[in-house]
DNA sequence: TCAATGGGTATTTTTGAAAATATCATATAT
DNA sequence: ATATATGATATTTTCAAAAATACCCATTGA
């Protein structure tokens, strides 16, 4: 058994290359950067790196569910060590995209048709009503973003319409960046928070099906884009009800979801 | 500044004496028990002793809110290596009681009454929820066990209304135990793991106001209680809203919470 | 007087190795 | 033949020290 026994996928991996190693004694520059950004700035550390890599390995699919994710073989790849491995793992587990049982190491966690169906209705309703606050507080600065973001998620997905199936990373961002938009005058930094947190598990599900939803999904978010301005949000929250529900039944029609 | 500058509390620290630690080299008996419980064992490992003793000590306000949490100061009373604290810190990050900001270490997580506020919404949006799916779906051993966890929190309730105030944990933990047991029957682990982490984080700014919030509390718990085994929901949200309300509020009260 | 510079200390972050534990194949007894 | 013990190997878990970074304070120059 290889080291990689585990990967199935390298093309995100950090790269060596260009990157301030510690081995490469560069002089000491004083970094006037930091104080632009003076907090909320996300540290560039090998442990910072790995962690959103590997998050990512895990809601794209790279690294597959169930996976038993052995310290040894991933610190090479990943390009840390093992205890540094284990602070990126104990963060996941805490947001339950790996599961730590006792004294037997991580695994990537498993999905279920029961579970996709709980994280589907935790998505509805976080973001329900989450949709309905932030129609009544959003202002013109709201207004413009949420155009702002449906714009570059409309062109992404014009692209996909088109065919183009190699930036699915990306377009699923803007899907991302587009219902984080239409909650954003919600308030509830909390609410909004939890809302990322599970649409990222709600995305992880969408991953098993490759293939693109198509218009459906395209005529609801510019329908949704509506309502925001209209501040309708009994029918914004039918659609997104209606959006949820299709994603869950186009995922498991594939039938790649065993249990 | 000496090693303990920064607790509060040692109450409830782990001790020496009893634990099988590494440095007694006892006899190596093989362990059947582990059989029994094939999976979800706690895992008494010493960071497993650690997170949950630190985590109680910030809910429980012994980690007071915004205390810088130093490594090599915490290393010695929790009995744990700076990595393994690290990891610990990591995991209550993702938890958001504590904060890791940049390379500048770990804070406790500050507390205002606007995230309380949040905290609040957000507890009654997961548990009216969770209650409204648990009265339809519970059967006889839910209310079994609804019952059982009332018996045990009134009791308490009784204990503190006679003045003994010396075990508000244990009273607050069957505070949690009872909501707990309200809605689990609502058939997602998601909605409860994500409601019993925001009531925790609810628990912590009650914590502040010590007193005991009397007979108020305890009848709305009793009132609770017959709604569900009425199976009476509209009643129960209300009332929900009713009691968490009133504990914002009298928690507020104290005027502790200055942002 | 104030901002910028430099060096020394404190703290965090990462690492590699030691200790503890689990896993697995083999042998032994019932 | 099944089940239980035994030992070798693989893996996880913990630790202490090295490396990187932040912090503090005196000093210098404008």
């Amino acid at each position: 058994m290889g080291i990689f026994e585990n990967i199935i996928y390298f093309g995100f991996y950090r790269s060596c290359a260009g990157l301030p190693g510690r081995l490469e004694t560069a002089k000491k520059v004083p970094m006037k950067a930091a104080e632009i950004v003076p907090s909320e700035a996300p540290a560039e550390t090998p442990g910072e790196i790995a962690y959103r890599q590997i998050r990512r390995d895990i809601v794209f699919g790279a690294l597959v569910p169930g996976t038993r994710l052995r310290l040894e073989s991933l610190k090479a790849p990943y390009l840390v060590s093992v205890s540094t491995l284990r602070e990126v793992f104990n963060r996941l587990a805490s947001e339950r995209f790996v599961v730590a049982e006792g004294q037997r190491g991580f695994h990537v966690s498993p999905v279920s048709e029961k579970h996709f169906r709980e994280v589907a209705g935790m998505r509805e309703l976080l973001e329900a009503n989450a949709l309905r606050q932030s129609f009544e507080r959003g202002d013109l600065e709201w207004e413009a973003q949420v155009v702002a973001a449906h714009h570059k998620l409309s062109r992404m997905e014009a692209l996909m319409e088109a065919g183009d199936c190699t930036r699915t990373e990306a377009w699923k961002r803007y899907d991302g960046e587009f219902h984080g938009a239409l909650i954003a005058a919600c308030g509830s930094k909390v609410l909004m928070e939890a809302h990322r947190r599970i649409f990222d598990h709600f995305l992880r599900y969408q991953i098993v099906a490759v293939v693109y939803r198509g218009k459906a999904a395209c005529d609801e978010h510019r329908r949704l884009l509506e309502c925001a301005l209209e501040r309708d949000h009994e029918t914004a929250v039918e659609i997104l009800a209606g959006h949820i529900e299709a994603c869950v039944e186009h995922t498991l029609g594939n039938g790649l979801l065993k249990d």
